[in-house]
DNA sequence: ATCCTAGCTTGGACCAAGTCCAGGTCAAGA
DNA sequence: TCTTGACCTGGACTTGGTCCAAGCTAGGAT
């Protein structure tokens, strides 16, 4: 993650404590925090961090693709920093936990141009949802 | 839509005017209001629906199987009454216009057993992206 | 046709997630 | 070390949604 400190930097960014915080937090793999979460593991080492700052920099990162959003259940976002590797989502109806899985082929390909209504598509987010075998183990 | 209305019957369901007008509302295809459209054209029928009643039908019709939630934005949930045939979603990131699609193929069937984590995975769903022709046409 | 009552509806209070803003702070270039 | 525009803060505000006590009513029972 300490790259993504070097591509902020040069792509202009001033290296707050507060930035910096927020990226350590979400360094990692199956990291999927909603904003809160992340507010909550950052003031663990800064105290003092607002809440806004945290929304702010989050969309930053969002809108430099260095972080993607992912809304699972209709409730918080949560932001994924595994943005430079394409992959989609594997969802517990149970826990709602979530792991980062690789599909088979392109998902865009499924979609045959007689279903495209004109559109030009770009993008297909794809979100499996079963029980972790955790959950699966009770009712 | 009237068989709808025959289905809940079916299941006991009290049939209100509140609930006639918003399985009304409901009718169509491509149809993916959010809660308060879904109350705002209701209320064009019987002005002193509440909120709540909304929110309570959409959610019994959801817990039913009669209606799917979507969230394509992270904002409000929206209502898609086209529950009974399987199909996926394709949004456009202009104007936010939503379509039904049948992609080729079942989603699932991508999943390999290596990135299933040992969970029993039973649904996907699949959310294409892309520019509407109308939305092409400009910047 | 009328009565009864569990189930439904209502308005308003409340909550959670997210946005906005005026004023104070500070990273980094000069 | 100074300066300054970008950044941060706390708090007010907005949006989307839930909860609840009190009143109403659909539809079965009489």
């Amino acid at each position: 993650m300490s790259d993504l400190l070097q591509r902020l930097r040069d792509r202009g960014w001033r290296l707050t404590a507060q930035r910096r915080v927020i990226a350590e937090v979400l360094d990692g793999e199956h990291v999927h925090y909603t904003a809160d979460e992340v507010h909550a593991r950052a003031a663990g080492r800064l105290p003092e961090i607002s809440r806004a700052s945290v929304y702010n920099t989050l969309g930053e990162l969002v809108s430099l693709g260095e972080v993607t959003e992912v809304t699972t259940d209709g409730r918080a976002k949560r932001y994924d920093p595994n943005a430079h590797r394409p992959h989609q989502h594997l969802v517990c109806s149970g826990c709602g936990i979530i792991r980062d899985v690789r599909p088979a082929g392109d998902p865009l390909d499924a979609l045959p141009e007689g279903e495209r209504f004109g559109f030009a598509v770009s993008e297909a987010q794809v979100t499996y949802y079963g029980r972790c075998p955790a959950c699966a183990a009770r009712p």
